[in-house]
DNA sequence: CTCTTTATATTAACATGTTAAGTATTTCAT
DNA sequence: ATGAAATACTTAACATGTTAATATAAAGAG
């Protein structure tokens, strides 16, 4: 392979940003998978609850935007987290299109049982990062996010 | 909504590694999503063929590593790669388990096509963020990958 | 040299990501 | 009031993420 190595502007790999990121969080989750295995909740699912627990209930698109997650992933979640009666959903008495989203009671309870687990898991991630680069790390990354949002067009 | 505010040990949302990293790393694909749509190539796509540009050839496994994709993504990618006919398989001759994947003419000549705009994009980035601060948030990040990576067990 | 174990993929099954299209409800200008 | 445009989902279709199960090849133990 002659000259197919120098030439390209492309960067390696490893030292870009969307792969670090990746990694980066990747390496984050493997902490946190097999406790949201053993409860049988998706990363998504579980991210749902926890929006939900800090709000009283919002329309789906807020949650979709609070939780990072697409209107039509969201869509899905939300069916099966009411099939787990984790959720409850109710059109919007002032506006017909949106659907107002809630935890049950059970949902709530839920996360009442897995968030000591989860906050020893962070704890343990603090442990070896140190909370003060976490807390700088996310700094940077909400600068990163705001700069990089598109202006609006 | 009497008690569920403060009690629970779960942080607040916003201020955690996975969705701050999750955002973050949105926030970064959004520039460059417009022209793999162009391209007509997955994300994943994309970045296996990028690996395979640094590479004479490497085997699945490897790969998958360097892509950051799961074997059975990858077994798809690879079969969605070979029938756009922008990478070749063969077998290992000294290890019959393993796949060979390499880039074909076609694929590199893909590759040199789009990197002009792939650079535009990640220099466009740069403008923003500051080159300093990029180099120094995947320092950052490759730090907490390191740290972070379970230890044999 | 067999038999077990390990390593490398691949397939299966289901959940989610992503874009496009479709439906129902509101808003708003006329 | 009425119809066009915008909003808020929802569905569809296909690709990928994730775990478990399977198939095949190689390595190791005896």
């Amino acid at each position: 392979m002659p000259d197919t190595q120098k030439l390209s502007p492309l960067a390696q790999t490893r030292r870009t940003l969307p792969i670090a990121l990746l990694r980066a969080r990747e390496s984050v989750m493997e902490r946190f998978r097999p406790m949201l295995n053993r409860l049988d909740v998706s990363e998504q699912q579980w991210r749902v609850l926890r929006v939900l627990l800090e709000v009283e209930a919002l329309d789906a698109s807020e949650l979709a935007n609070c939780a990072s997650i697409l209107a039509p992933s969201l869509s899905r979640i939300l069916k099966t987290l009411e099939s787990k009666q984790f959720i409850a959903l109710k059109k919007d008495p002032n506006d017909g299109r949106r659907t107002l989203v809630s935890l049950t009671k059970a949902g709530t309870e839920f996360l009442m049982g897995a968030a000591p687990d989860s906050a020893a898991i962070y704890a343990e991630i603090e442990a070896i990062i140190g909370h003060d680069r976490i807390e700088s790390l996310i700094d940077e990354l909400d600068d990163l996010i705001t700069k990089l949002s598109k202006p609006v067009e």
